[in-house]
DNA sequence: ATCTTTATTGTTATAAAGACAATAAATGTA
DNA sequence: TACATTTATTGTCTTTATAACAATAAAGAT
């Protein structure tokens, strides 16, 4: 028996739910795939599909099997990928992911470099907050907040990712400059939004958290614009440091000196990760990638 | 192309290091090896195998491959096993690994009980503190002092694994009872040796570590013998609490009460944990020693 | 240089999978 | 309730893939 025949087939017809629909996507007769599968639970001795005319569904174990089955076939496939690609030079779409804040202001202007230096790779670049999963979406690399989400997935620090509090000049001349943390209620906030809502302000106080957030001025998933709100003296911004560096350097914002500091989440050791396909390192496109933005990015 | 079997006989001969002794474990001539190895070559467009007549090594790529194949094929075969024995009530070999120390005292007296519930299964127990890696090796459930090693392996803790000094009380009354832990340095000790050699005794002083051990009396990986000899006053002994515990209630052993805590790692909080392959739960006997443990150890 | 071991290749036999038609069970509609 | 439709399964034949066995060629050891 052709065990990965048998699972591929098994799998797309519990994804599909019906022998003929897998049957037409293989291009085989339903029948192959009624005898493969049937084989397959004979050899486990289990059933894995209720099967009526109308539709296919799992069984308990079915499902656990599933689960287990994609994986398995999606890593196989991966370091196939990664063999046949050995000996060919970067080449064909690369498919990056990042955050957008990192993306607009680190990762696209270094992408010109990139493609000049490989012609032959065609990017696909897409910017998000939006935690995708590395490993079924056809990403190859990744760069995120967060850390890795499985053992095959390897993760590089690039950049640590502090958020400092900014204001502008013109700002702390007319509303003064806060120095203790509880101040900052009185002051104006421009507040980024995740997916998981604004991000607030908290500050370790009397051995508690404590929400000391402003009053909000503007929320906006785009950095670029609560930077330019935050220039303009609109209010007070939490930004990562390598957001505001520019300001920083013009003049154009102040970093506040606040006690005790203000972060936006209580454990403050966030950094900007790298994330690729372990099994993937090989593919000359993904290596080309993952060297290419270590070196130019990481410090 | 059955592509399993394609990558269970590359795999074995990669083991070998030779076509004919791997054929002869399949039961099959060594040219349906040397075919299956060819397609699946041809099939991923590079050579994995460097073949002459006296032996057959790896290429680099082939190399990378067969560290891949060797987890995708075990993974499969748990999938495959755990699917198989659903239905089926526990019985089998059932091979556990622990800690020597935690081994003698807790596991054994446990596995009598365990026996008489489980009939059929037949129990294998090996005792080390060696760390043996779970994944590889035909362990089905361990018990550490670690962590998990990786995210196919769950982790259940077990209880804390504190360590406390003790010392007899004909001891104390000899050398003085230690208060401080710069005294210790006059006392005598008794250490275990993990695989990494002689546990010190830390201790945190003016905001640094220092090591507080006092002179070596005598170093074993045995925790029953180094009990022993605390117990007829030859020492001071760093011991888990739970192996202390016989000692203290009868008054053989006293704890010391020692400024700033003395450890024997930096981190202190240590546990016990249960380790099993997750895919494994599925298997009954992995699931009925997995619970009854639980059940009776956990605190 | 000869012998031995070992991977490969040619050829035939066998087992596995696909193709196609036919059947039976379940669902939806008249 | 009866009929039509969809769909999984089964029977039979054909095609393909793998195993078996003998023969060959290449590499290393004596």
């Amino acid at each position: 028996m052709d065990q990965v025949r048998a699972l591929r087939y098994f799998s797309k017809v519990a994804e599909m739910g019906s022998f003929t629909k897998a049957a037409r996507l293989f291009g085989v007769p339903p029948s192959s795939l009624s005898r493969r599968v049937a084989d397959l639970e004979s050899s486990l001795g289990a059933t894995l599909l209720k099967r009526s005319t109308r539709d296919v569904k799992l069984t308990e174990v079915g499902q656990r099997y599933y689960n287990q089955v994609v994986d398995i076939l999606q890593q196989l496939e991966q370091s196939n990928e990664a063999v046949r690609s050995y000996q060919a030079k970067p080449m064909g779409h690369l498919h990056i992911s990042s955050m957008v804040g990192f993306g607009e202001r680190i990762l696209l202007p270094l992408l010109e470099e990139f493609s000049q230096l490989y012609p032959e790779i065609v990017l696909d670049v897409s910017l998000s907050d939006e935690l995708s999963a590395l490993s079924r979406d056809e990403v190859d690399v990744a760069i995120r907040g967060g850390y890795a989400p499985n053992e095959r997935v390897l993760a590089i620090k690039l950049m640590g990712n502090q958020f400092v509090p900014v204001a502008s000049p013109q700002y702390l001349l007319n509303m003064g400059t806060p120095t203790n943390a509880l101040e900052l209620k009185k002051h104006k906030g421009l507040y980024f939004r995740t997916p998981n809502g604004p991000t607030p302000w908290l500050a370790y106080l009397n051995n508690q958290w404590h929400d000391v957030s402003a009053p909000q001025v503007a929320v906006s998933n785009n950095g670029k614009w609560l930077g330019e709100l935050a220039a303009k003296g609109k209010g007070i911004l939490m930004a990562p440091r390598w957001s505001a560096a520019q300001y920083l350097a013009r003049g154009e914002l102040l970093e506040l000196k606040i006690e005790p500091t203000v972060q936006i989440s209580q454990n403050n050791d966030m950094a900007v990760y790298l994330l690729y396909q372990k099994q993937r390192y090989l593919v000359p496109k993904v290596k080309a990638a993952v060297d290419f933005l270590v070196a130019r990015v990481k410090q």
